[in-house]
DNA sequence: CAGGTAAGGTAATGTACCGTACCAGTCAAG
DNA sequence: CTTGACTGGTACGGTACATTACCTTACCTG
């Protein structure tokens, strides 16, 4: 009834894919609790049938969903090592793609529903935090480290200020866009968000007699 | 049954008030849908229609639950205006108020429960959002539009740089209690937190020609 | 102390939903 | 064409739950 041209037969990934991506819409709108099987696979048409075969029931739904939104979305982080260029535009790259990465429609509905269920799901909730959040400031705490031992920061706890760091990139604006106050930013305005946090965690706030950075427009 | 002391009567206030501690153990854990009116009557004993007498239904109580929490939870930051003390310690002063609202219990659960409701209540987390972290940032803009008037700060957007300050207290530490991955920190630990989120956000980690800030060590 | 009112307790109503069972239609192989 | 595995559609068992109807009890007023 709901999609009558999908009447006919599917391979078993498109299935599901499929399937993963009615859960998304569905799980990532109203949350695990309050979202039905039915639900999803009115979207896709079918039996639920074809969501216990592949994924036993509904847990086993969420947490392939979680688990794949999650690890896709920040497959971009680990490409490759940062090419050794200076470290603000080692860090602007990093910002860009986190804030690309914090605002894709996937990670703003893993957010979303993973609040909630953390402590029903506290493996899920702690891969998710090792493969996302953690690991970027991990990843970042390690650039910072290799620039102190250049000399060219200083700082004590490396590891403290990259999540400083990636706490700024996901400031109230990813809060606003979470609760679904205000759309995510265009790339413009994605840009001069990264700029002005990356700018203000290099060089502060202080106008005294700093020198200014090499080719950077404070916001 | 649950507890048979309760059999007399009580007065309203008394009973509105412990009906509203029991909904947020029980809301602040499992989350909004998958919490039942019964499990919140059990815990204080007394039959449901103390609740639906008081709070109509169980959206009503919700919304009680998350705008008296959030209302008390950030009285503490309206109380008076910061004292014309130097920039530094008015920010110290700041976050500290603000990293002990933001790892409270009470703040803690709503954090939790309002992401995946937030569709679902709008004008809920619209008010959330504008009497917490919104106002936080407002208050901090403000703060810094009369340093950069004093020309004691170089700053462009006061109200982004606001919001970026507000992001660096609210960091992975944030995250990582509410997805019940560690305990809230020690008050020593929130202090070095604040102090070095601070460091950071007055000076920058660049280790170049700056003087070093008035009796401030930096985490 | 009697009687009334409103709150508190109990049980019922109706619904939603997870997970499974059943049947009929469909595709692929032989 | 026949067979058989699989799938779509639907219905069902069992349960949990929000909300309400109805009864019971405590408190207040005169």
């Amino acid at each position: 009834m709901a999609t009558p041209a999908r009447s006919k037969r599917m391979p078993q990934e498109d299935r599901r894919a499929a399937i993963l991506e009615a859960a998304a819409q569905v799980f990532f709108e109203q949350g695990y609790a309050a979202s039905s099987i039915d639900a999803i696979i009115e979207r896709i048409g079918g039996s639920k049938r074809n969501i216990y075969n592949e994924f036993g029931n509904k847990e086993g739904l969420f947490t392939a969903l979680i688990t794949e939104s999650a690890d896709s979305a920040l497959a971009a982080l680990s490409v490759e090592r940062f090419a050794g260029r200076n470290l603000s535009e080692i860090l602007l790259e990093f910002g860009r793609r986190l804030m690309a990465i914090y605002m894709s429609p996937a990670l703003i509905g893993v957010y979303r529903s993973i609040m909630t269920e953390a402590l029903r799901f506290p493996e899920l909730a702690k891969a998710f935090y090792d493969k996302g959040p953690g690991r970027a400031s991990g990843r970042l705490a390690e650039v910072l480290e290799e620039a102190k031992s250049r000399g060219e920061i200083q700082i004590d706890d490396c590891n403290k200020a990259a999540d400083h760091l990636v706490g700024m990139l996901r400031d109230n604006l990813h809060l606003q866009v979470i609760l679904g106050l205000r759309p995510p930013p265009s790339p413009a305005e994605a840009e001069a968000l990264v700029a002005s946090a990356i700018s203000i965690f290099l060089h502060g706030i202080y106008g005294g007699d700093r020198r200014p950075a090499p080719k950077e427009r404070a916001q």
